[in-house]
DNA sequence: CTGTTAGCGCATTCAT
DNA sequence: ATGAATGCGCTAACAG
């Protein structure tokens, strides 16, 4: 470490323009001194020092981050996998920032890659503080929202359509002759959470199911959340015990079967769930939850290619990319028919 | 984006050496001038350049990079939670790098942390060429090895005792009355599958049992590959078939599950099965997987802190710190006593 | 083709 | 207490 251009440049002889140049390809240098620069770096084991060439260069960090709440739900590394094969392939890295749900560590992080120069930020479903999101509008800072919108901000964003989805899901389940339908919902401050609290809604009513608020109950997209919400659903209601949930994520999901199969029932036998997210893990055998699959890998590709060209300005910084795919049914084991 | 520390001293009428000194918080700054910087900073957005600091500084840039092979195996992200707290804490950020077990990603993101003069790098079970190891140490770079030891070269490490992690799930088998117990291993030119592989061998050596090489199927840490010996072992294999199996990780535990249900059998009745890693989700009470536990964010802690400390010079470049932590039994319910 | 000069954004002497 | 000068590692004119 420590190698710099005019150590090459002495060893091989030239002028440090000269190194300079064999680095950046340059045409006009002679084989002569290319080759004995080359060797130099060589011997010298030289790395070039790539944030100094950015610095000169005007640029930015090739750097894109990626702003996550929940590195452990499987739902995030399969973005962020989409993520960095694609920042890789405009030569670009990713920085993974796990939240925790902790909005002052995403502060923290928003200051960071700030600081480094990075040349722009994904959120991936993390709640931001408004004050966040202007401030970066106002700094003309590229950033993306993923599976999250702002429903006032005119922003960036790469999302699915959770209210389609939440309909796929509950019509699913009205089909298999559902009608008591319990709904364990995300965290409602978020755009995800809500919109499929709405879907969830909207298809009981376009079905002349009435809405019971005792069936919604709050989670936070985690397996704990849905152990507990399940539990209430269970326990506290079991006069109007639920035939069927509709969890909002695949891990709540998993988490209410834990409850489910802790105080004896069985999925599908006594109660039916249907998941959101469609992680891997949802298809094994074991589990062989029926679920509503978002096109997780290509949301995050489309969002990095959007970023970097904003980034790039090979796309207008007024211009809003605001892309929604469409959500499918994956249809499993953990749904019964029932009369 | 773009003001600079020269328009923060111009609006605020003084030298850019007085808003640097505000913003390093040098003690001999008049009131007068620090309240005008200050003010002058938020009315321009003004955001330091935190790369251009550590340029003049002589620093590297505060960045840990973490290289695994596959963040989509649920071992990986608990190991990054546990490097990115940890180097929170401290005023780092970790760059998460994944290589889906491409050893050309690898090489270019060690390029690439390199040239971006990041402080060190975490190799979470990762192969890597001698070569690069080589020349990492002889420019002094700091880096260091979790989950993974090298036999020739020394260099720090972080690792779980894997041939007593072994021994402790083979002769669990045992002690439930196994005695044909097949492995699945992980790709053998890793050293945690080397060891858990030797570890099995000698575990039944020591118990009196033969070595049966048809018994061994090597896989590679996936789900797939799991499946896939798994099914070897149950199909080809009909007449010797085992009545347990032990696999290097619980992936690939959980795709030899998907493989003996796609069969027709059932765990543990027909055939027993026990992991490796303890995973998140191998305590769902859907898979309930007994497996060996490996302190993950313990591991990644302890890496991440020496690897820190490595780069601030508190430890002495030659010393090398190899941490060997115990692996324990998860007892949960794939595994069946037989007679 | 090559070397000199200037400057990217900032911190740090060293005078004043 | 403040500012001018110097330089971190590098690129980009420019002149030679």
């Amino acid at each position: 470490m420590g190698t710099t251009i005019i150590d090459v440049a002495k060893k091989a002889g030239v002028s440090k323009s000269t190194v300079s140049k064999v680095l950046n390809n340059t045409p006009y240098v002679s084989e002569k001194a290319k080759t004995s620069v080359l060797k130099a770096m060589i011997e010298l084991d030289y790395i070039p020092n790539s944030i100094a060439r950015n610095l000169v260069k005007n640029r930015n960090t090739p750097i894109i981050g990626l702003i996550v709440s929940d590195i452990v739900n499987p739902f995030f590394p399969e973005i962020a996998r989409g993520v960095e094969d694609t920042a890789r392939i405009k030569n670009y890295s990713m920085v993974l920032c796990n939240t925790d749900y902790d909005l002052r560590k995403e502060e923290n992080y928003i200051n960071f890659l700030l600081q480094i120069r990075a040349s722009g930020i994904i959120f991936a479903s993390t709640r931001i503080h408004d004050s966040i999101i202007y401030g970066l509008k106002k700094i003309k800072y590229p950033f993306i929202l993923l599976s999250r919108i702002h429903s006032i901000i005119e922003t960036d964003f790469v999302d699915v359509d959770n209210e389609l989805g939440a309909n796929i899901a509950v019509k699913y389940l009205i089909d298999k002759g559902h009608k008591k339908i319990a709904h364990i919902t995300g965290p409602l401050d978020t755009s995800p959470a809500l919109q499929r609290l709405n879907g969830y809604k909207n298809t009981l009513k376009e079905n002349g199911i009435e809405y019971d608020e005792d069936l919604v109950m709050t989670g936070d997209f985690r397996e704990s959340g849905g152990y507990e919400c399940a539990k209430k659903l269970l326990i506290i209601n079991r006069k109007k015990r639920p035939t069927a949930i509709f969890a909002a994520n695949d891990l709540s999901a998993m988490g209410a079967m834990e409850a489910i199969y802790s105080l004896g029932l069985k999925v599908p036998d006594n109660i039916s769930i249907i998941g959101y997210d469609n992680i891997h893990i949802s298809s094994h055998p074991s589990i062989n939850l029926t679920t509503i699959n978002q096109p997780k890998y290509e949301m995050a590709k489309i969002a990095t290619e959007i970023l970097i060209d904003k980034s790039e300005n090979k796309i207008p910084p007024q211009k809003k990319s605001q892309i929604v795919l469409k959500p499918s049914l994956v249809e499993r084991k953990t749904v019964q028919e029932i009369q």
